[in-house]
DNA sequence: GCCTGTGAAGCTATTCACAGCT
DNA sequence: AGCTGTGAATAGCTTCACAGGC
């Protein structure tokens, strides 16, 4: 291993990655709220975890607390930054202008600068062309040129079923790195895109299923 | 343990109910494509997981199959309808009538008759009164009334981050015993109550990761 | 031969429990 | 006393591998 530092990514699992995006965001709140501080089992409690689990966590981006002080929130939060985010940021693009995906828009409109929501594609002529929650909607035979022009390595899928399978096809063509997939049918992808699957109907399915057992116990995390 | 026979529910892990529900609508296509029966490797291949885990999962809900034929289609969907589906259906409400709810409202309008959303609450008064995408919307206020008279068990709970946890607290008092919880904070709710957290950022910023470290491979199923 | 059902093994993730620090 | 960091133990989930059947 000649020259330069090995990143030591890659090594860290998915619930992982999941939960620094959730301490991040309530890292944030606790910032907002001046506090400086905050241990373990404060964090834990926030985010419905184990103070071992949450040191675990820091453990694995190489973050280190004082016995004293527990963590540093700012610093905290610039550790988790620094790790989840690329440096230039993501960009990314939605495919399929619905109700979902307009849902999705609006959320992350101008909300976290590092990921954003740069193009959106659609089929349907009376969308296309147009500006929505700030984003401009071309037509999906735009799409491989718009990804390359934009420099976008994340597609977010939220068409019906049916289309779904034929998008993933193009994005991972168009040289597309991540797709979330919200339709509901996994997808099968080249093994060097990155999907990751949220099955709306699943999860209520799931609900409905343990509300019906009266007795059964929150599991966390989608 | 006198009389009845004891539903040897509750001790199917929640990976195996989300796999079901899977299983279940992939089926419902091969059935209406006319296939008769089917082998736990073709039911793999199509949702993405091992042949191995497929008969586990027919072993959780006590389902045989025959070495000869595999699966039959028909049989094995009633079955998991058995096991999945409340005898009476689930009823559900919607609390948040956003992009996002209605997203989740016209999604299942009319789809699956055993999961249905009979009500949906907003406290903008534009919005209640109104029928949307065959659902009725109500004010708030109304919200214990409804989930009484209408006997829904379970709440979609799409509301802004910060009116989360107070209309958990409502909705855990109304008697719901099943919340899908899209606001992007984890809830903390009553022990009786089952809480399935579905948090869209985290899967985004999830995939925002993994795209940017080109080799990892998929992640089943969020 | 090619399937299912399943005990046993293997993996991964979480929790325990304690040394070390202040 | 109360915290962090972490080896060791545990729990939970998935895969292996093979007996049994046609």
């Amino acid at each position: 291993m000649p020259e330069g530092r090995e990143k030591k990514t890659g090594d860290v699992s998915g619930r992982t990655i999941g939960r620094l995006s959730l301490y991040r965001r309530l890292l944030t709140d606790l910032a907002r709220d001046k506090i400086k501080n905050v241990f373990s089992h404060q964090m834990a409690e926030l985010t419905g975890g184990t103070a071992a689990q949450v040191r675990r966590d820091m453990m694995a981006i190489g973050y280190n607390g004082s016995p004293v002080h527990g963590y540093d929130v700012a610093e905290l939060i610039v550790s988790i930054d620094d790790f989840l985010d690329a440096p230039q940021g993501t960009r990314m693009c939605l495919v399929g202008v619905g109700n979902l995906g307009r849902a999705i828009l609006s959320f992350f409109a101008g909300r976290r600068p590092k990921l954003a929501v740069v193009a959106a594609f659609d089929s349907n002529p009376e969308k296309t062309g147009r500006v929505i929650a700030g984003c401009r909607c071309y037509p999906i035979e735009d799409l491989a040129r718009v990804v390359a022009a934009e420099r976008i390595t994340v597609g977010v899928l939220a068409v019906p079923p049916e289309a779904a399978l034929g998008m993933a096809d193009r994005l991972a063509a168009a040289g597309i790195k991540g797709i979330a997939n919200f339709s509901p049918l996994p997808l099968r992808a080249p093994a060097e895109v990155y999907v990751e699957d949220i099955d709306i109907t699943m999860s209520l399915e799931k609900v409905a299923y343990y509300a019906r057992q009266g007795t059964v116990r929150e599991e966390k995390l989608s």
